[in-house]
DNA sequence: GCGGATTTGTTCGTATGTATT
DNA sequence: TAATACATACGAACAAATCCG
C-alpha cells in the first residue's frame, strides 16, 4: 500500500528477497554498502533491518563472514512477517501442506480448550464474527475477513499463549483456504452451518462436540484445497523462478 | 556466560527486564538517551536492540510516543530468545501449563508424522541420543542433554517446518521437565523403556503405536511436574517480585 | 486550532576489531 | 605475518511525527 517508513520498507524488501530465494540458504547477502546503494538508504537503516532479520532467525552475521542466510528450518515460521513474506512471494505446496497439517493438529485441541475456558466475552466476539459471515452471505460483503475473525476468536478463547500465537501464522493458510472455498459454488453458504455447530458447542461448553464439529470444518476445507492443488491450476506465484522476482 | 558482544548483551538485558515485569505491558521503557547511559552504550546499539525487540513482538515504537511494551499475548512465544528470557526470569505456573498443553498437542502428532516420514538418518540420530541416555544412566553423565536431543530428533523427523520450529520453544519445558524427572528416584531408569518403545515404533514406521508410546511418556512427565507444582515447593524464581530483579 | 517540546527516525563521518586470505 | 574486507561501534546532527498546553 503506502510506504510506512524507511526501516519497514527495507526490512520487507530484504525479507522477501531472502524467502524468494534470491539469496538462498548458505549464501551471503551483499555487504552493507551495496545494500545501501541498492535501496537508497543509509547504512544505519540497513543494519537495523539486518538485525531484525537476525531476530527472526533468517540470517546470522559475523565480522568478515558477512551476513549468511540460515537454513529455512531455523527461520521463525510463527513470525507474522515471515509468513506474510512467504505468502506474498508465493505459497509453495510444501508450505501449504505444513500449514494444513499444523492447523489440523492445533485447531481441534484449541477449540476443545476454548469450550472449557471461553468467557462470555470470548463467545460474544465469535458470535459477532459469525453474524458478519451470515450477513456477507445474504447481503454480499467481505466474507473472508469475518471467517478469519471467527477462527482467531476460537484460538484466543483457548487462553493458551502458544496457541494464540499460532493463530497469526495460521492466518495465511486460512485466508488462502477461505479464498479457495469462497470461489467454489455455494462454498460460504454451505460452510455456515458447520461454523454454527462449532460456535454452539463452544458456547455450551461441550469440548467433545466442539472438537468433532471443527474437524468437519477443517476437512471440508482440506478437500477444497486439495482439489485445487491436484488440478493443474497453478497457485498464486507458485514455484515462480527467483529470477523473475527481481525488482 | 562470557559477554558475547555489546549488542547481544544489551538485547538480553532489555528483553529480560521487560519479561520480568520491570516495564509491564502498556508502559513505556525509558527514552533512548536514558538507556544509553544506563547500559553505557551508544545510541546505535540501543536502537538496534530495540529494533530486535520489535521484531520479536515485545514492543512497538513511534515518534514521541516512545517505546511501548505490548501485551504479552502479542509476544513471539516461539522465539528461542523470548523463551530463554522467560526461563531465566522464572517459569510461572501459567507458562508451564501452556507449554505442557502445547507439548501434549504437538508431540503426539509430530511423532505420528515421524513414524511415516523418518529417514534412516533421522532414526540413526534418535538412536544415538537414546544410546547417550542409556550410557548416562549406567555410567553416570549428562542425561538431560541426550533426552533433549532425543525429543528434538523426533520433532525434526516429522519434516514439518512448524513442528520443527516448536521443538526450540518446547526445549524450555522439556529441560525443566527432565530435571524434575531426574530428581525423582529412578526417574531416568524408569523412563528408558518408554523412550525405547517410541524409538522402535518410529523405526518400524508404525504411527499408531508411536503415538500411543509418546503419550505414555508425556503423561508420566506431566505427573512428575504436577507433583512438584502441587507441593508447596516454589519453582525456580517463581513469582519473584519484579523489584528483586533489578541489577 | 496552533505552536512548542519531546522522542524516535534518518543520515553521515570515523574509528576499531576480527576473521579470512 | 601482513593486507584486506567486512561487521561492529561511537558521536553528532537534522528531520519528522506526535503529544500537550
Amino acid at each position: 500500500m503506502k510506504p510506512k517508513n524507511v526501516h519497514g520498507n527495507t526490512l520487507d524488501a530484504l525479507g522477501e528477497a531472502i524467502i524468494a530465494g534470491r539469496y538462498p540458504p548458505g549464501a551471503t547477502v551483499p555487504p552493507e554498502p551495496t545494500l545501501c546503494e541498492e535501496f537508497g538508504v543509509s547504512r544505519t537503516v540497513v543494519r537495523e533491518a539486518v538485525k531484525s532479520l537476525v531476530a527472526k532467525g533468517l540470517v546470522s552475521t559475523g565480522p568478515k563472514v558477512g551476513t549468511r542466510v540460515l537454513p529455512s528450518d531455523q527461520w521463525n515460521w510463527f513470525d507474522p512477517d515471515v509468513v506474510a513474506w512467504q505468502s506474498k512471494v508465493g505459497l509453495t505446496r510444501e508450505f501449504l501442506r505444513d500449514l494444513q497439517e499444523t492447523r489440523r493438529v492445533v485447531e481441534p485441541a484449541a477449540v476443545r480448550m476454548a469450550a472449557e475456558r471461553a468467557t462470555a466475552q470470548d463467545v460474544a466476539e465469535i458470535e459477532a464474527a459469525y453474524e458478519g459471515m451470515r450477513r456477507a452471505v445474504e447481503e454480499g460483503g467481505d466474507y473472508v475477513t469475518f471467517d478469519l475473525r471467527f477462527h482467531q476468536g476460537l484460538l484466543r478463547a483457548s487462553h493458551n499463549r502458544m496457541l494464540v500465537q499460532m493463530s497469526k501464522a495460521l492466518s495465511a493458510l486460512l485466508r488462502t483456504s477461505f479464498e479457495i472455498s469462497t470461489s467454489r459454488k455455494d462454498g460460504p453458504r454451505g460452510s455456515l452451518p458447520l461454523h454454527r455447530a462449532v460456535l454452539d458447542a463452544v458456547a455450551a461448553h461441550d469440548p467433545a462436540r466442539a472438537e468433532k464439529s471443527i474437524l468437519l470444518l477443517i476437512d471440508s476445507a482440506r478437500d477444497d484445497i486439495e482439489a485445487v492443488l491436484g488440478s493443474r491450476r497453478r497457485l498464486p506465484r507458485l514455484n515462480m523462478p527467483a529470477t523473475l522476482l527481481r525488482v
